[in-house]
RNA sequence: CGGGGCGUAGCGCAGCCUGGUAGCGCACCUGCUUUGGGAGCAGGGUGUCGGAGGUUCAAAUCCUCUCGCCCCGACCA
């Protein structure tokens, strides 16, 4: 394609609008453009990227037996009113009506849809499994749309579902779509990891996200090193201290503290460390408040307190209810004294002996507080986050914590949407079963944005090769004849066999296309000047390392294919 | 939804505090020179100062309301 044919308006300075890598360079390399908070028009540049992944998505959904479909964006209320989501969304969920005044929504995925299809098509064991996907927009009126195509509104999905005869079989499909996306983000020339993942409140058996890793990821995951177990901190086990302090138990004090809030604060004052302090933080739920105890370096896991108080709205409790329950200001509450409040903690409060915690009074805490002796607990429970240096819960040496991106997600769905909307299917015994069902997603304009996250430099993007818009930018630096023609010959030879090139025909100083091409991340360009061609020479330049290549025009196909071929191992 | 910030030329910004002729850089158009990492000179066009009210002789600037967007937190591909 030439760059004189092609929108690809690049911007020089970086737009105001984007703070993230990848929603910076897409704007800057002209791949995408803002309509509306977290709604993009994908440019010839963006989609053809979306494409490619697309396309090695489809190969690899295929080749593992699935097979798409298409089905529509809007779909009505009753459907969802099926399975009590119309009333459980929330606001995510893009309602409108239509010109009769019935209730219609933009689909945000599609279980109620498929499962509909699902019921009036299959009566038969026989027809069993089914893996059905498509690739589609998705609309979810998300609270805060943010870093361009990472968390849109509207963005560009692939969704499967499955339905299979038993558990069995659904436990087979699920593993063959694990199995896929892994082939898939490694075609795409990512590096990922997939992760034990939350159920969230639809529960079921199984669940892994595919994370891209990446410094500035959305996601926190906890990984063995050299081990196999991988897992969202949102999920990761954090199992009980196996040994407790045996120190001697030593008589409670109560020392003042004043204006010593935070556990740096406390810790400073009394001249400890945080693993001998236990805070106590506030959490208000719809039906109560409670208490909970960690060790002050460690963190809440909001999820984990959740199930266990078996809620699903839970916040910190605000300052002035803080102050009625303990007496004290934020900072100072403890457990010592605390009635009326259930006190739950997490499993390595149990193990510290002589503690520090707060007194439930203006600039007051208590050393040397032991449990059982000073204070009761009502459960002791799995409540914190894993961080760094703790033992995987698979006994495969100490986790470590790594940013990620979620590209994918794998679900084990049960038998919850086909039990809820009645489809069934006749077992060879006659019996009328519901399916059990996975569903799987991709977000193929994240995927890209998180391609981007991981591969770029200063200067721009430096695509993978799978995915490259374009496999070889091609540079002629001068208006001449002779090097128009060079590049005319070579563009042609290029693409005639097959190779995406991008041919920068503008009247344009090299600098500028030196520059609109590293932006870009055309994984190669190739350099035409008048400089090379007295001496027979253009130059084949890896955008990665920058290293530079003479050929002889003659050898440029081969030592392309060459090099593309191997960038793109696994395809 | 809570907290913070920003809307001034296509893009990036200054001007606002202390009201008085709307500016700078880039981009764009014309010409000449230049041409291997975002050229130089000369000339040129460019604005409902996000919108609506109000105060004032006078509002980009002060006040009120409103819309949009970005960033930080609870949701998710």
């Amino acid at each position: 394609m030439r760059t004189s044919q092609v929108l690809i308006p690049t911007l020089r300075e970086d737009p105001g609008e984007a703070e993230t890598v990848s929603h910076r360079l897409m704007l800057r390399s002209g791949m995408i453009r803002k309509v509306a908070a977290g709604i993009y028009t994908y440019l010839p540049l963006g989609l053809r990227v979306l494409r490619k992944i697309e396309h090695i998505v489809r190969e690899e959904m295929n080749r593992a037996g699935a097979q798409e479909l298409l089905m529509p964006i809007a779909s009505p209320a009753e459907l969802w009113q099926e399975t009590g989501r119309w009333g459980f969304y929330g606001k995510e969920l893009f309602r409108f009506k239509d010109r009769h005044d019935r209730d219609f929504c933009l689909g945000p995925t599609h279980e109620e849809v498929i499962t509909d299809l699902i019921r009036r098509e299959v009566r038969s064991y026989r027809q069993l499994p089914l893996n059905c996907y498509q690739i589609q927009t998705k609309f979810r009126d998300e609270i805060r749309p943010r870093f361009g195509l990472m968390r849109g509104r509207e963005f560009i999905m692939k969704d499967a579902y499955s339905f299979d005869r038993d558990e069995e079989g659904a436990r087979l499909s699920y593993q063959k779509m694990y199995d896929a996306y892994n082939r898939i983000f490694t075609r795409c020339g990512l590096t990922f990891r997939p992760v034990e993942a939350d159920t969230g409140l639809i529960g079921g058996t199984s669940s892994h996200e595919f994370m891209v890793l990446a410094e500035t990821g959305e996601e926190t995951i906890v990984y063995a090193q050299g081990g196999t177990y991988a897992a969202n901190v949102e999920r990761a086990e954090v199992r009980p201290p196996t040994e407790s302090a045996s120190e001697p138990l030593r008589p409670l004090r109560k020392v003042p503290t004043p204006g010593a809030r935070t556990v740096e604060e406390v810790t400073t004052l009394l001249q400890t460390t945080p693993q001998r302090l236990v805070k106590t933080l506030l959490y208000t739920t719809p039906q109560e408040t409670v208490a909970v105890l960690l060790r002050g370096d460690h963190q809440v896991n909001g999820i984990k307190l959740a199930k266990l108080l078996g809620v699903t709205d839970l916040e910190l409790t605000p300052p002035e209810k803080v102050m009625a329950i303990t007496h004290a200001p934020v900072g100072f509450a403890g457990p010592i004294g605390l009635s009326h409040t259930r006190i739950v903690a997490d499993h390595a409060v149990k193990a510290l002996r002589n503690i520090v915690v707060g007194a439930n009074e203006g600039d007051a805490h208590y050393v040397d507080a032991n449990w059982e002796r000073d204070f009761s607990v009502e459960q002791f429970a799995d409540l914190r986050n894993a961080q760094t240096g703790d033992p995987s819960p698979r006994g495969d040496g100490p986790l470590l914590i790594a940013r990620g991106i979620e590209v994918g997600h794998v679900f084990m769905l049960g038998t919850k949407y086909s039990q809820a909307m009645g489809a069934t299917f006749l077992d060879p015994q006659g019996r009328e079963c519901p399916p059990v069902m996975g569903c799987y997603g991709i977000g193929i304009g994240r995927t890209a944005a998180a391609a981007i996250e991981q591969n770029h430099d200063a200067k721009g993007i430096i695509w993978p090769v799978p995915i490259a818009p374009f496999a070889i930018h091609l540079l002629p630096l001068h208006q001449s004849a002779r090097v128009t023609e060079a590049a005319r010959s070579l563009y042609h030879i290029l693409t005639d066999a097959g190779v995406d090139v991008l041919w920068d025909d503008r009247d344009e100083r090299a600098g500028v296309k030196f520059n609109d091409a590293d932006l870009i991340g055309a994984p190669y360009q190739l350099v035409i000047g008048e400089k090379g061609l007295a001496q027979g020479t253009v130059e084949l330049k890896e955008r990665k390392t920058g290293t530079v290549k003479p050929l002889a025009p003659g050898e440029v196909l081969q030592q392309a294919k060459q090099r593309l071929d191997s960038g793109s191992a696994g395809a």
